[in-house]
DNA sequence: GTTGATGTAACCGTGGCTGTTACATTCGTC
DNA sequence: GACGAATGTAACAGCCACGGTTACATCAAC
């Protein structure tokens, strides 16, 4: 399986939301798209939307749209929210801090990892979820055939 | 538990080589300053001797030691070498190609997501193993008690 | 009130990774 | 040449994170 698809995931349902400018999709109809269960599509939009980036709707005919245009939504800001700097141990077990180098190389590697991951996460910022839109319409001419069924109702 | 030691292992006991200046060290003494298992080192000290970076003998008294001088290894080196670009999957199951989102967004996302990486590695570039041994040594009042039994004589 | 949607808790299954054991192999030392 | 001490590697166990799933309370439009 593959590791940490919430980012992947956000990036694919905040461009289809792009892609729809405005018009709500729900969570099966992302889900649909994604290829996953709509629960997990709705767990992340529950972060998304705690985040000021998707506003969604309850009720009957309800569903997500963004909160701001395209443009203004950067995939470093997505990355900072969906994979939030884990305070997670470097070490199983810590070092050994009764030798000189375990007792203090831990504080160093996250002064430095942290200065990559800004790096990292500055990268990211480069693109907006319309640039991500726009790459992916450029390769339309590709694609196979029309979604079918009750999917193509909403994707 | 941790994720992903494997990087953070690296730099450790790649630290621990430099500061022993070319004296080579056992698996079991790394351990001990790791707070792991010897395999455990000896699998890392495997990828990262077929990589170049170390040398490591066989035989009763051999040991590992750095292959170059401490200042012409990058942390960049290292995590390329102990963190390779994994081609796993992006989406457990692949997104939904009949979907115009889904055929098109896994490229777009490979290629945001590597140069995102490539940034990532230059940052780390910019430390070498002397840097981080500096760093270390910096820290070198605070230490508690030097390293005791069997393990003060390697570590 | 019915319908169709969200929010969230709870649980299962899988996969990956560390830790551990076991064993063949290799080299220095006596 | 035998012994001891170390490596290299395969194989397995245990644990944990995470995606997937079910279930259910809640809410809004009609």
């Amino acid at each position: 399986m593959a590791a940490n698809c919430q980012f992947a995931f956000a990036v694919h349902l905040l461009t289809l939301l792009a892609h729809k400018a405005g018009e709500p999709m729900t969570s099966s109809a992302l889900a649909a798209s994604v290829n996953t269960h709509p629960v997990v599509i709705r767990r992340l939009l529950a972060t998304l939307s705690r985040a000021g980036i998707v506003v969604t709707g309850k009720g009957s005919q309800a569903g997500s749209r963004l909160q701001r245009s395209p443009s203004e939504i950067t995939l470093g800001e997505v990355f900072r929210i969906t994979m939030p700097a884990s305070s997670a141990a470097l070490y199983p077990h810590g070092p050994n801090k009764r030798c000189l180098i375990g007792h203090n190389i831990e504080g160093v590697l996250i002064t430095i990892l942290g200065s990559a991951r800004a790096a990292f996460e500055e990268a990211l910022g480069n693109y907006t979820l319309a640039d991500v839109l726009a790459r992916v319409a450029e390769g339309a001419d590709e694609i196979p055939k029309p979604i079918s069924s009750k999917a193509a109702a909403s994707a």
